[in-house]
DNA sequence: ATGAAAGCGCTAACAC
DNA sequence: GTGTTAGCGCTTTCAT
């Protein structure tokens, strides 16, 4: 199975490898004669053409290839879903994508995007998997687009979750439904600090709106993770009857499922005695909780698509200001009325 | 910031080509003279020279790079450990690792077995991301592995988990904390039949090394769901006292978790009341269950690694039978001594 | 309508 | 030690 070259389509079809690349590439459209097309497309079909990219991305200058660094492809499930989104559109388009996790090593990342740009990748994106403003690498090439993250000195395409307007219509739902004394059960200060603070944003916006004065012991805090979500969910849950909300917000999906034991473990139903609305749309855990859980998306499948589309220039993007991704409300079955009329 | 050749390194260090070349890629062993050398990097350096990898992949037909084509990058959670693994050995041996996601469509898959041999990667990596037995697709590079699949006709290397292993070490861990009553609750039979039939296989044998004899009763199906494990694990407790297990193994982790729900649902503490093994370590679930989850890792960031490490030839691998990837027991909360002392 | 020839940027014999 | 030269397999003017 020697490689076959165009030079041996040509020779089998009596022709030039010129008049072998116009039909092969021309379309239907060239000015060659249909006969020869003919003759041409049987020869290379019949002893197995393929043509060699790397040649013709030498001359042409284009690779049809775009290079996707991320911190991160495998510690988190969100990865997986800016990936699709990306591989989608680029596969669409007759483009292929170059991978490599950086685990967040600024070093390897050098080296990432330094073999990238080596193998003249024609577009690079730059992946962050959490909401970040991050210092943007030297080297990056001219297309370069953010994706999940901010570059801090601004002048690149970037997109993120619009996280205040997932925290909005989070609350929003928990006030449709009656609610008026709502929780906010928050991320530790010291991590995902731009989520924590755009949720909670949102969060008091919606309360404004409904003309509710924020009730600062309604807000609490835990590590992000079920455990933590669990003791915040307790210390609300403690609370003195007339002042333990009828609803709670939780920065994420573990958090809530912490939210689910606490009120478990003391006889509450959700959403009958605690209505529960989570962030992250993680279908491992949102789905699979009981009822299952009404969350916000994070909307990276659709992050990943636009960041593909403006790399593949398919669409055009302002690099003044990140393009927020809308964050939809996901209804599951964790929200319900309050338990009996509640005054403010 | 046009593009920089070697020639103009070359004529910046009054070299030639051939010496620029000689000494950016021979090591310090070639044989140009230090000063030379020192003069060429010098000029490479200052004037910012970064190779063309397209280039030298023409001339050398080598590409450094491998594709990936998997079914589905973005619906498992166990996707990410697969391609960090491949990322990581490809990365520290100087290759890139271009990805396809084909959503298990043969045309699509066809289509990038294609783009990716047309890009004349040294190497394909073709991974499903449940065990399962697959016809090769046509077209296949020489250098070709399947990772987390074995070839219908056999001739290419392959690595998959070792479930039965795994169901083994899973009963063994229940039976050494005293369990003589270890129910397995399955999956339907339509789902995961490899993966299914194995784990039960190492139950069997786990309670035949025992000395137990297997109660039909003690093997009950469901959804591979929270809600199916739920179903079964409630079947299970329906049981006359004397009948009913102290333990269960479950086939997922997901349904572990709806074992849980089941055994707290009346009132029953895990594992003091009852212990359950789960498999996969999905983090998500099996760190966040309360308590954390005993369970069977499934191994693919190993697989990953094996299936890359074999594609560069770092790694000898015979054909003719894949590679059984140990499925190491992870010890978390889950099991304890059964409630009483038991009889058969 | 088709072919000849140049060249994309690099490496590797082979000369000197 | 270093330079010359000939391609790798393709596309693309420019002739004819």
């Amino acid at each position: 199975m020697a490689k076959i070259r165009m030079s041996d389509v040509a020779a089998a079809a009596g022709v030039s490898t010129a008049t072998v690349s116009m039909v092969l590439n021309g379309g239907s459209n060239s000015r060659i004669s249909a006969e020869t097309q003919r003759r041409v497309r049987e020869a290379a079909e019949a002893i197995g053409y393929a043509p060699n990219s790397v040649a013709r991305s030498l001359r042409t200058r284009k690779t049809h290839m775009v290079g996707l660094v991320s911190d991160s492809i495998a510690t988190t499930p969100f990865a997986g879903r800016m990936l699709a989104g990306a591989n989608d559109v680029a596969r669409d388009h007759g483009y292929l994508v170059v991978l490599v996790d950086t685990e967040d090593d600024p070093a390897l990342e050098r080296q990432a995007v330094q073999a990238l740009t080596g193998q003249q990748v024609d577009a690079l994106i730059y992946a962050r998997m959490w909401h970040r403003v991050v210092p943007a690498p030297a080297g990056l090439p001219a297309r370069t687009v953010f994706l999940d993250c901010c570059p801090q000195d601004g002048s690149w395409p970037a997109v993120v979750p619009d996280e205040r307007e997932g925290g909005l219509a989070a609350v929003r739902e928990l006030l449709a439904a009656g609610h008026r004394r709502i929780a906010y059960v928050d991320a530790d200060e010291t991590e995902d600090v731009i989520a924590s603070r755009l949720r909670h944003e949102g969060y008091l916006q919606a309360l404004g709106e409904a003309g509710i004065t924020p009730d600062p012991a309604l807000h609490v805090r835990g590590e992000t993770v079920a455990s933590g979500g669990r003791a915040a969910a307790d210390a609300l849950l403690d609370l003195p009857a007339d002042r333990r909300p009828t609803a709670v917000f939780c920065f994420n999906d573990r958090m809530a499922m912490g939210a689910y034991t606490a009120a478990h473990r003391r006889g509450l139903d959700v959403p009958g005695d605690l209505s529960i609305v989570g962030y992250d749309d993680q279908q491992l855990v949102a789905a699979e909780l009981d009822p299952p859980l009404t969350t916000v998306a994070l909307p990276h499948y659709e992050m990943g698509r636009w960041a593909m589309e403006v790399a593949l220039d398919l669409r055009a993007a302002d690099a003044a200001a990140p393009v927020l991704m809308p964050c939809p409300i996901i209804r599951r079955g964790s929200v319900g009325p309050p338990p009996h009329p509640v005054a403010d």
